[in-house]
DNA sequence: TCTGGGGTCCTAGGACCC
DNA sequence: TCTGGGGTCCTAGGACCC
């Protein structure tokens, strides 16, 4: 078996360029929430030295003398998008696994590394041709080996056409001795560094590392790494789909805000949002979490608190877990502080029983759970928010952070520069 | 003026039990 | 004075990912 691993090239900023052809070739980046830093570039983007994760006021005079086109994230066109193209790869294999947004893992029934090679030629071709995102195959026999194949694929996108294999051996060895040990999956800055205090700067000489030695020092993570970088598979395909074990909904603010009221508000948001997500993978919450803090940029005065609510039965009713997420939001507010970000965590997720003869108790009233139902039908068939709950509020705050998500970027920048 | 959001897995250490 | 050993469960925090 041979392991494709699929990733979409800057996918969001080829997103925007599948609905604007011109611009194409063009720098093109894509901002967080709120327009904070940029989380994608182009290659042209790239080229110009804008980093990932770059704060964008840190590089407003290259975007304004390069003409880099900036768009804020849109994630429901990115969420569209991607859907199609793994509808699209999932004609080449039944065994396919969406690993993220923009990446997937396929098992390949083929016969040699010929084959191979020549279905993800097919695959690059056809993703483009139906969805107009362009996209890099990694061959190999393990996951990491795939994932490692990947990374040369792109970088060198005239030559290998986006295609590249570490099936054979001896192109293994090669590449894997050209490979910084930094750049391999699963091993972040801490890891690499603690490889390259011991020597260890390629992903080849981490292949013939000795396994005891890594496991102690990088834990069992490491030692899986090693098996996979010398093609022992150790990373099965994930195929059937896993409801999540935690839900989060946490946002910056616009502006910071002082008011336990405001922050209410902003709570209630992050519950709705949270518990849709949860009944839509048919799951209950075992407990609860809210989280309030000051902005680290700041040179003022600090304060995060959190505070955590057992939940016992399990629930997915909204408005209990307002009720409940004020009481926390109460338990550690303190006025006097600029607050810049607030979130909800809900933990502890489990499925919830079928139904209401279940042996097993359940929380939630057959009252209540009809709300729900009502509630998410109306919303999915008229638009998100069409009925939601009075602590949500209309605040200003709340307008402008969704206004800022789903509106295009490029006139509000340009009144920017031209303000300036 | 202006610095994202949402996840998973693993480990260490404490509480508790016999 | 001397103060076991082993097991489980839970949680916080670290590290990593996209």
């Amino acid at each position: 078996m041979i392991i494709a691993l699929v990733d979409c090239n800057s996918f969001y900023c080829s997103c925007e360029r599948a609905f604007n052809p011109g611009l194409q070739s063009l720098p093109v980046v894509v901002l967080s929430n709120n327009d904070g830093c940029v989380i994608a570039r182009t290659d042209e983007a790239k080229a110009l030295g804008i980093a990932m994760g770059v704060p964008v006021f840190k590089i407003k005079d290259l975007i304004k003398k390069h003409n880099v086109k900036v768009f804020s994230s849109n994630f429901a066109l990115y969420g569209d998008l991607s859907a199609r193209v793994m509808q699209t790869l999932s004609e080449f294999t039944p065994e396919l696994e969406v690993y993220s947004i923009d990446e997937a893992f396929l098992a390949l029934n083929v016969k040699n590394e010929q084959q191979a090679i020549e279905l993800s030629q097919e695959m690059v071709r056809r993703v483009y041709q139906y969805t107009g995102i362009p996209i890099c195959v990694g061959l190999g026999p393990t996951k990491v080996l795939a994932k490692v194949a990947n990374r040369i694929a792109k970088k060198h996108k005239k030559q290998t056409k986006g295609v590249f294999s570490l099936v054979h051996p001896e192109t293994r060895r090669l590449q894997l001795s050209r490979f910084p040990v930094e750049d391999i999956w699963g091993v972040g800055r801490k890891s690499a560094a603690k490889l390259q205090s011991h020597n260890i700067k390629t992903a080849w000489q981490l292949s013939q590392s000795n396994e005891k030695f890594i496991q102690k020092l990088l834990s069992i993570q490491g030692r899986r790494i090693v098996k996979e970088l010398n093609a022992q598979a150790c990373l099965s395909m994930d195929l059937i789909f896993e409801p999540q074990k935690n839900i989060l909904s946490s946002r910056s603010f616009g502006k910071p805000i002082q008011e336990l009221e405001d922050l209410k508000e902003a709570v209630a948001n992050h519950i709705t949002t949270a518990a849709e997500k949860l009944r839509r993978q048919g799951s209950v919450a075992g407990f609860l979490s809210v989280f309030i803090r000051t902005s680290p940029f700041k040179n003022a005065p600090q304060y995060f608190n959190s505070a955590t609510l057992s939940l016992e039965t399990g629930t997915c009713v909204t408005h209990k877990l307002i009720h409940k997420a004020f009481l926390l939001l109460e338990s550690i507010y303190k006025p006097g502080f600029d607050y810049k970000k607030c979130g909800i965590l809900l933990g502890d997720l489990r499925q919830k029983a079928p139904n209401q003869m279940s042996f097993f108790e359940q929380a939630d009233s057959p009252k209540d759970e009809k709300l729900m139902q009502t509630l998410d039908l109306i919303n999915k068939h008229y638009g998100k928010n069409t009925l939601k709950y009075a602590a949500c509020g209309n605040n200003p705050f709340w307008r402008m952070l969704s206004q800022m998500k789903t509106k295009g970027f490029t006139t509000r920048w340009s009144e920017l520069i031209e303000t300036k």
